[in-house]
RNA sequence: GGCGCUAUCGUCCAGUGGUUAGGACAGGGCCCUCUCAAGGCUCAGACACGGGUUCGAAUCCCGUUAGCGCUACCA
């Protein structure tokens, strides 16, 4: 069983391909089959470098392993092969009428529908054999088409994984291209040939090809006697409720925004299963492992997906739902694995130090188990941790406000003595200390204890203040205490 | 225009002839509490419309409407 996801890189990975690569993936890890990737490159003139790489590199992130990788750009002899063949056995002809453009069909087309002129160019498909190859040996440009059955009654027939009996009447389909005027090979050319020589085996794709599956059954028969399973799965749309797309959508929808803005993997993954699937239930958040068992075809939607996204927000425009699902696992998940994804995000604000991984390993990772608990989003370890990290902090307005308050300075550098001369420093002990204090100098304790929290960690709002004592140490704790 | 797919809360999903139509996110309120989260409880919020079939339709059939997709020598 080989299944594969073919990107053309003509813009970034978007949450649609993304979706579809991870559905094959989980469909191909159940049936122990053969992930295969698939550049379609063939479109030279949009595909770019900068292009594969953003897209290899969202693949990379989402930690989906594939088995091969082929490039369809240097598979153009076989494509040449292939359609030399279909000519060959007259599945195929030459037409050579000159190119039209795109609407020059849906102009052409009558009011009442009956005229149906875009199925074929009349008289190009009678051409005999002979006067075909004399006018292309003299150089005459022509298009290469595959020969619908028109004269047949039937019509083309397939049962989709996901959309169920689907058919269309051989009238209705039109004689498409297979290789351009230009000698190259059109997409659906070279992908059902690339398709039957790497034997793929199921194809699940987006939506929008389900039309396009009626032409590639008949050039998977005409190829090679046969065609693979195919499934279709519902689209994502923006939230104005068009198809997912980069030119409409921009850069909100590529894959690296996520992973720049501070998503899990695994989160990030969990929201797109969401999309267009449910493992039935009631269970929201889902493990990778949760994912790989629970998948099923048969619980794919039918019906698109609206991604909530916010383009016009610079700080807010990730999906709710994503976000809160990554707080999910940012909490859940066990604190070794996070420190792997937390690690890079600290180096990234320089505030890493080898002895994380040493000495202090333990220190970090109940820091990291601490914090955690309030945090959603891999960036708020850089964006609101500092104070435990690092000496040089600063302390925020909100923070400023606690230590302004009437007696709260004088009291915190008397509970500075007080700490000091504990022969047991730790979480009760501080806390009794704290609290006798502050009934010995008639404040409430909440003075005391939003104060140390603010002169601790520079913030307003964080884990237990005598949690962060624990984490921070007595000796730091008593000279930030001090320094207020 | 033609062909096709689809139609349950604002959004994502349950629901496959009999349910007070369920959950999650987002929103409101309450509780917890040293702050902020988390968590718990709670409120509000949907079967597009019209015909059938049936004792009984969100569920089956037909139509309408709407949305989306395809309709290129793009992929």
């Amino acid at each position: 069983m080989r299944v594969r996801f073919a990107p053309s890189p003509t813009g970034f990975l978007h949450i649609g391909g993304a979706r579809t690569f991870l559905f094959n993936w989980l469909y191909a890890r159940q049936h122990k089959g053969e992930v295969v990737l698939r550049i379609d490159d063939t479109d030279l003139e949009r595909s770019t470098d900068a292009s594969l790489r953003t897209i290899l590199e969202g693949l990379e992130w989402l930690e989906l392993a594939w088995d091969e990788q082929h490039y369809q750009s240097q598979r153009r002899e076989r494509h040449a092969l292939a359609a030399e063949a279909l000519l060959a056995k007259g599945a195929a002809y030459r037409d050579f009428t000159p190119a039209s453009g795109p609407d020059d069909d849906k102009a052409s087309d009558a009011p009442d529908g009956k005229r149906k002129a875009w199925l074929s160019n009349p008289g190009q498909r009678e051409l005999s054999r002979e006067e075909s190859d004399r006018r292309a040996a003299a150089g005459e440009p022509f298009v290469l088409r595959f020969r619908t059955p028109h004269e047949l009654d039937g019509g083309v027939a397939f049962k989709d994984l996901v959309y169920g009996k689907q058919f269309r009447k051989f009238a209705d389909l039109e004689d498409f291209a297979l290789v351009r005027s230009d000698g190259a090979p059109t997409y659906h050319l070279a992908s059902c040939v690339d398709d039957v020589e790497l034997r793929i085996s199921h194809i699940i794709r987006g939506q929008d090809h389900l039309t396009n599956t009626f032409k590639h059954i008949q050039l998977f028969e005409a190829l090679s006697g046969s065609h693979p399973q195919l499934g279709h799965l519902p689209l994502l749309l923006g939230p104005d409720g068009s198809k997912l797309s980069k030119r409409r959508h921009g850069p909100i929808v590529s894959v690296v925004n996520y992973r720049d803005a501070g998503f899990l993997p695994q989160a990030f993954i969990n929201f797109m299963a969401l999309l267009g699937w449910s493992p039935k239930g009631n269970q929201e958040v889902l493990s990778q492992q949760e994912l790989e068992a629970k998948f099923d075809v048969s619980g794919i939607l039918r019906t698109n997906a609206v991604v909530q996204f916010d383009e016009t927000s610079a700080d807010n425009w990730a999906p709710p739902k994503a976000v809160w699902l990554n707080g999910q696992h940012l909490r859940s998940m066990p604190v070794e694995q996070l420190m792997r994804y937390v690690k890079p995000e600290l180096e990234k604000a320089g505030w890493w130090k080898p002895e994380f991984d040493g000495a202090e390993r333990e220190k970090i990772l109940a820091t990291v188990d601490a914090i955690r608990s309030r945090y959603t989003l891999l960036s708020d370890f850089s964006l609101r941790a500092k104070a435990y990290f690092s000496d040089e902090f600063e302390i925020e307005d909100k923070a400023v406000e606690n230590l302004n308050k009437e007696g709260a300075r004088d009291g915190l550098r008397a509970l500075a003595d007080r700490l000091e001369a504990l022969p047991q420093f730790n979480h009760d002990t501080v806390e009794e200390a704290l609290r006798s204090l502050a009934d010995e100098r008639g404040v409430k304790p909440g003075l005391l204890i939003n104060g140390a929290r603010a002169a601790l960690s520079g913030q307003s709002v964080g884990p237990s203040a005598f949690e962060v004592f624990e984490l921070i140490g007595k000796d730091k704790t008593v000279a930030r205490l001090r320094a207020v």
